[in-house]
DNA sequence: AAACATACTGAGGTTACCTCACTATGAGCT
DNA sequence: AGCTCATAGTGAGGTAACCTCAGTATGTTT
């Protein structure tokens, strides 16, 4: 009756069933080493290229900055971030990548990669690109 | 340099991103109601259109037996599924939904639909449908 | 200097899952 | 009928990824 609706919430499920798989699969893939909330911190500080406050880092993940907090002491008793503190203020603290962190990061992004494209192989690079930049309309904010 | 590889990860964090937003809003929007894991349960057994037995509806939801026991459990505290033996095998339970289950599974479409469009309203109806049409081959098994 | 805002963290809670071990029941074999 | 094995659900206990609320340390404004 109402297409446009239906369409909602189709797709509300669809994205919801793919992430679900998506993100089992990483899981495994990613085995003991690192979470995905721990890859989520992980690739925002590569992105960002310079050391982040933790309450920037909370920005960028969309979490409250006590979330972050805890991932980062995890990321650091592993040796994957380094605190220090922010020379301009006091109260604050930069968070980075070490090297371990840097490299353990590449390798996730390849498993994680190996992951999508056995599900992307079902689309066609056009079709992928098509997606691709659908998304990224849907993701704007 | 690999432009089917980054897509893959581009893809891959676009939607674990837009997931992420979609769900907050959803919790926001159900409020104190209905959980997202107890949203999934009803859609699940509406889709059905008869009972199923516990271990079929955690098939479907892609979960271990063990953890639809414990959704069925709250959702049927609420009054919003029921739980009957099946006449054909001792062993094994049906749930389905109750009418109030029904009822408020019509109001939680609704909400949960609200919160799509305004992401969605940035494509074209044309494109939503490209877009669906994307998901659902992605989403296939 | 007082009042207020900001940065982080301790304590404790929730959701949505998981595994492992157990009981009850069914199915197949001899 | 009796044994073995598989299947259906659940109790107990654990994890990841979040949250809120309250508290301390520091910066900013008046």
């Amino acid at each position: 009756m109402h297409a446009p609706d239906d369409a909602a919430e189709q797709i509300a499920a669809l994205l919801d069933g793919i992430v679900r798989r998506q993100r089992r699969a990483s899981r495994e893939g990613f085995g003991e080493s690192v979470t995905h909330g721990q890859f989520r911190v992980l690739r925002t500080l590569d992105r960002a290229e310079h050391a982040l406050r933790l309450s920037e880092l909370a920005a960028q993940l969309g979490i409250v900055p006590r979330s972050a907090t805890s991932v980062v002491d995890d990321l650091e008793a592993a040796g994957l971030v380094a605190r220090q503190p922010d020379p301009h203020d006091r109260r604050a603290t930069l968070v980075d990548l070490t090297p371990d962190g840097r490299k353990i990061l590449t390798t996730l992004r390849e498993k994680r990669r190996d992951v999508m494209v056995s599900q992307l192989s079902r689309l066609t690079a056009a079709e992928q690109q098509t997606l691709a930049e659908l998304l990224e309309r849907l993701a704007e904010e």
